[in-house]
DNA sequence: GTCTATAAGATGATAGAC
DNA sequence: GTCTATCATCTTATAGAC
């Protein structure tokens, strides 16, 4: 931001930089406006059930500035997915690298998953709605036949390839077969709770929420790194 | 389909019969030929991604005639959804009623997410295109915000219920909490698995196929059970 | 049951004033 | 940067002939 500013203020003299630097504040909470209410509503109903005339509305912004921004709707999706991917993927990496600094040959598999997984609950937690809906549009695109197999990966495999990395040294005579059909089973868990559709919410009557991450996160760590241990150094054949 | 044809026999003479039998074979063609093409793209792009226009171009059939069968797009949906779930659903109360009724009280974690596993994986194996359709539009509808909480508990409560009754029988000891947090998770692993995006595929390089269910399967009832006994009945506190 | 024609409205995107 | 006005197209859905 600060950047921005004062890139533009070189063009013209010391007294033209406060107006400037505030006319780039402004776009910046105009775009950021667009990209939180386009987020919610993408997250809610996918990519063709969204309108630019409603993230325009919804954002107090007139249609074309969404157009003057983002150019295309397809490129204002794309802004959305971008950026908070790079936030919570550098701190993912940094999680496992940090981990594996300490632990070096003792890694293990919960420590492992546990690193993969806590940055995100912890943005979820603390990080206020706009965090919820952005992983909830991640669970839904992770689910799509048109947009999964491809943007995922775009976005996300090398996070994914460094979990892998860890594992098989926690697991080092498993075989990448069984690490990649485990990872998917773990990717479908964590997305499909990202989600928060409220299934769970009906399903137990009340007794499970989709939103209490305290309950979700150590169950998910137990049950993944179980399933982990069995499919890839189970002694007893499949 | 013969229940049907002698029901609108019965109001003629027994020489309309077979052109009223023919009459009735032909419109249910072009009813199932709709409700396949239009599962086929749902399960791509979504309820939003479709129109109307292009569920008829590519069933070979007049624009008009979508709303003459099915009245509404919404109802063309709901249609595609429930056509399926009534066959697949009878075949897994049946497989979880048959296991039950064979161990009794030896019913074991394994047997009984194989016997809710099984028909699904079964009929994606040798159902052809259709299913294959039917369940990635499962899995796509399962993790949206928007249809998952409601439309899924609406088609698949009972199912899961009868599931969830086996492996409480399994592990007497367990939480009902417990019990649907793990199922949420094994809910997830399955209907990733189901909306076949590509993804591991691609994340592993080609070393597995999002298609290949015998490769699936074993591991997918390994990786649950094992997550289901560690949260359900694990020694060590989570 | 199947067709043509069309209503009635929404949509993504842009031109041009300010 | 932000606005108004508008284009060209597509959308769901229906009326009415055959």
């Amino acid at each position: 931001m600060s950047i921005q500013s004062e890139a533009i203020g070189r063009r013209k003299s010391r007294v033209g930089r406060p107006a400037k630097a505030e006319a780039a504040a402004r776009t910046k909470e105009t775009r950021d406006a667009i990209l939180d209410v386009a987020e919610e509503i993408f997250s809610k109903h996918g990519f063709h059930g969204v309108t630019t005339r409603e993230v325009a509305r919804r954002a107090h912004v007139n249609t074309a500035l969404i157009h003057y921004y983002f150019n295309t709707k397809q490129e204002l999706f794309d802004a959305v997915f971008l950026r908070r991917a790079e936030v919570i993927n550098a701190q993912r990496i940094q999680a496992m690298d940090d981990y594996e600094s300490k632990l070096g040959d003792k890694v293990t598999v919960e420590g492992a998953i546990e690193a993969f997984l806590h940055p995100v609950l912890h943005v979820l937690q603390t990080g206020g709605p706009h965090w919820r809906n952005y992983f909830a549009l991640v669970g839904l695109v992770n689910s799509s036949t048109a947009w999964g197999g491809e943007v995922m990966t775009r976005y996300f495999d090398p996070v994914i390839h460094r979990l892998i990395d860890l594992l098989q040294r926690a697991m080092p005579k498993a075989t990448r077969e069984d690490l990649y059909w485990s990872y998917n089973f773990l990717s479908g868990s964590l997305t499909l709770s990202l989600a928060e559709t409220g299934r769970i919410d009906r399903l137990s009557d009340g007794v499970c929420k989709s939103t209490d991450i305290p309950a979700f996160e150590p169950r998910m760590i137990a049950y993944a790194a179980a399933g982990f241990r069995r499919v890839c150094e189970g002694k007893k054949p499949l």
